[in-house]
Order: C-alpha cells, then structure tokens, then sequence
DNA sequence: CTTATCAATTTGTCCGACAAAGCTAGATTT
DNA sequence: AAATCTAGCTTTGTCGGACAAATTGATAAG
C-alpha cells in the first residue's frame, strides 16, 4: 500500500454534473418557480465558478429533462415538465424494449378503463365540453382516417384529463403515444371503423354525462376490442412494435 | 422587406441537437445495438465535423436521455434505457405538478391490479421463487420499518415482472416510486402495520401460486386499502406530494 | 410618440491547451 | 517463459479565449 492518502476522494461527481444538480435542486425545492428565469449562462459562469462549456454541458442535461427551457428569446427559465415531452423518451424505451401490442393492448386496456371511471366520476361541465367538440369534429371526418385517427388520439387524452387524476393522465400517455397511431390503419383498412370509433365516443361521452360508469366502463371495452380485432386483421399482436412502426409515434415528437 | 433572401432558413436545430438525434436514429433504428460502442469523441468531432464542445454537448443530451452511457472505463456505447431512471423523471414531474397522494393512490390501485391479475395468468415458477424469496426476507424483518417497506417495493415490482408486460412494468413505475416510500412512515407508525404487511404478500403469493385471480385481486385491494387507513391516519390523502417528502425518494436516485 | 439606428449582450460554435485517469506495450523481474 | 512493472499514448473533463449571428436596449431622428 503506497503513503496513505490521507482524506481524498471526495469530490465524485464531474462538474457539470454538479452544476445540473445544483439547478435542479433549486426548482423542485421550489425556490425557482416554473417561468422564472435562470440566469444567463455568464452569470451561472460567475455563481458556479466554473467555465462556460461546463456550464453548457450542464444546461443540456436539465433541458433534456425538462426541467428549464430557453424561452422565446433563448434565455433559460425553469419549466413543468411535459408530460408528453418525457412521455415521448418512455414510448422509444418501450420500442427498444420490443415490447409487443398485446402489451401494450392489455396495459392500454386497464389505463383507458381507470380513465372512464374517473371521467364518469368527476367531469367538469368543461371537460364535457371538450369531449363534446372533438366528437363534432370527429363526426365531420369520420372518411378520413388521418384526421379521425388523431382526433380519436385526443378524445382519449380529454378523457384523462377529466379523470382530474394527474398520476393516471401521465400513466397512460406512454402506452397511447404508441398505441394510438396504429388507429389510422385499422380506421383506414376496416369498413364502417371510422363509423363504429365515432359511435363508440357517441356513447362514452353519454356515460359521462349520464355518471353511468357501468356503460363508460362496457364502451371502453367495446371500443378497445374493437380496435383489437381491427388490429389482428392485419397484424399480429405478438410482433413487436417494431423500429419501422415507430416513425410515426416519432415524427409526432417534432 | 430587405432584398429578398433567397433560399434560407432550412438549417434549424442547433449542431449539438443535430449531433444527438444524428446519434439518436442510429440506435433506435438498431444500426447502433445496445452494448456497442459509439466511439471516441475524437472520432465523432472527425465524423461530424463540429468542435469537441458540440460533440460532448449533444453527448450529455443523449446520456440523460438513457440512450447511452459510459462503460466502466468511460467509453461512448448505446444501453437499453432503464425503467427506473426515467421513472425517476417522472416522479419529479409529478412532484412539480404536485399531484396528491389520492391521484396517487387512484392509479396504483388501478396499476397493482393490473399486475397481479397478469402475475396470476402468467408468473413463471422462477418469477413465484423470487416473490417467495422476498416474501422470506421481508417475515424475517417485520419490525424494522426501513427494512420492510424496501422489501414491500421490491414484492411489488417482482410482482409486475411477473405479469410479463412490459408495458405494465413501466406504467407503473413512477407513481410506485412516489407511493412506497410511505410505506416505512405507515409500518412505523400502525402497530401491527408489519404483521398485517407480510400476511397480505402472504396471501397473494399463494393466490398467483393457486392461479387464483379473485383471491389475488381481493388482497391487492386489501393490501392498499391498509395503506390508505393507515396514511390517513398520518397525513391527508388530499395533500400534495410534498417536496420535503420527496427528498426520500429521490436520494434513493443516487 | 413612433421609427430607425447603433452599441452592448448573449448564444452557438470553434480553437487550443492541460491535468488526471485509463490503456498499451515494451522493459524488467522471477 | 510467465508475471509484473513502467513509461508513453489516449481519452475525458475542464479551462481560457475568440467570433459571428441574433437579440436587446437605448438613443437619435422623424
């Protein structure tokens, strides 16, 4: 053993690691608040005692968190982070995971139902609303699968929404991100599916008016299973999500 | 108008986010396989043709993405991105957007449901020998809250895995990382929490076992029930996440 | 009071440099 | 000859300085 080294190893992390920590700290501790700003990267230069490329790195760490974002003029200011925004990074996580639609099918299957019933529950006169436009719009394209595919995406996402339930909104957005897409072509290659989507919203947005759990609960199922059976029409379930499918869900991202 | 500007305004992204996503398509696509090398950022400044503080600035946007790492001797390669450190983002999400503990509790109870009913379908004989190993541990620590609620944690996440979804395994991540740290606060604080703690993993172990869905429900439900009454005894279940709180469950990050 | 102009900031990028730690391969020891 | 040691080469993390383009703020002009 060579002179002990008296006192050492102390200082573990690098420095811009240190530096993003610091930030970081600062926001969920709640001493930054989501839209004030951060500071110019002299500045933290200045605070941090360190050099700008440092500063930088550490900066890129936190925005890809999404924890602080450059506003419209670039300066830094913390942020909530997007749900969809790290939603989008667990979808590609699933995708190299290979998970498979049966998966993704069954988780999908408990979330949507867990939202219905809180829809049903606590819908707001404005959540109704909501659900109520996108049904309108999607009644107007019920012949074109890329635009009902999408508006199907949201009425889904409004239904989580009026769960009120946060936790469950954040849940099932990783599982839809890849799920929902697939809607366009089973929309496009099924006759009378954009019919049926659109009598499926008909009567989940009914059961939420009607605080009707039991038939927002039985519609979930329906439509879902109906998705399914479009789906098995021209895959397999037990494929995985694969690297070409993913291009859709990833495009979104942009 | 200034003298029309012909041809402009294609390149957009930064070259640091360029480099990223350049990176990015190569492991999603699985041209890049997770394990492989990227390279030296020598040899990426020469391949991209941008300055080493570009390079490592696009470098640190991928690592906190979890699309790559550094080995142990710190060289570039691709990695699966893990569960439970994206998880960890999204428990500080959900700090930020301070959910409470009742949206926290809606949704798991939705999650731990989900589970063990696939965990009852689908649990292999390995899957069973790892929830009975915990099942052990966790009866030879019933009074030490500290060392039971680390157990609990682990019985529930074995328990997804067991449900063979993926999928399933994700959703449920992020909320669990929130909810089971109270657990040690309620154990503690509830004579007889401990006790009451392993009978339930007791039961439902021997449901999975039977193939007994009802029964495995049942206890679930049993089991986050006892949670509850015993956080309410404690805390409101109305309350926000709070971010003192939060501090355990995010030094378990590190 | 609005508009045009101009200087000061700020960001994104580049260049070059260096210490510390890791790796490699030749030199040394057994 | 096998194991070990050592010295040199790489690579990473960090630093300092530099500059063009975009943005801001303030000042001057109408």
């Amino acid at each position: 053993m060579p002179t002990t080294p008296l006192f050492r190893r102390i200082d573990v992390a690098p420095a811009y690691q240190k530096v993003a920590d610091a930030i970081e700290r600062e926001i969920i501790n709640g001493r930054i608040k989501p839209g004030e700003p951060i500071g110019t990267e002299q500045q933290l230069v200045a605070q941090f005692g360190v050099n700008r490329s440092t500063v930088r790195e550490g900066i890129r760490v936190l925005e890809e968190g999404g924890l602080i974002r450059r506003d419209s003029s670039r300066r830094l200011q913390a942020c909530l982070p997007r749900y969809n925004k790290l939603a989008t990074r667990l979808s590609r996580a699933l995708i190299l995971h290979e998970v498979t639609f049966r998966e993704l099918f069954e988780t999908s299957m408990t979330l949507e139902v867990a939202s219905v019933e809180g829809a049903v529950e606590r819908a707001t006169e404005e959540n109704i609303a909501e659900l109520a436009g996108n049904l309108e719009r999607s009644a107007a394209v019920v012949g074109n699968p890329a635009a009902l595919a999408e508006l199907d995406a949201e009425f889904h996402v409004l239904m989580a929404k009026a769960s009120q339930n946060r936790v469950l909104q954040l849940a099932r957005e990783p599982a839809a991100q890849l799920f929902f897409p697939t809607t366009e072509m089973i929309v496009g290659g099924v006759p009378e599916g954009g019919t049926r989507l659109v009598e499926a919203h008909h009567h989940l947005l009914d059961a939420i008016k009607r605080r009707d759990k039991e038939a927002g609960v039985l519609w979930t199922r329906r439509h879902l299973q109906d998705w399914r059976r479009g789906f098995e029409k021209i895959a397999s379930l037990d494929r995985s999500v694969e690297h070409t499918y993913m291009e859709h869900a990833y495009a979104a991202r942009q």
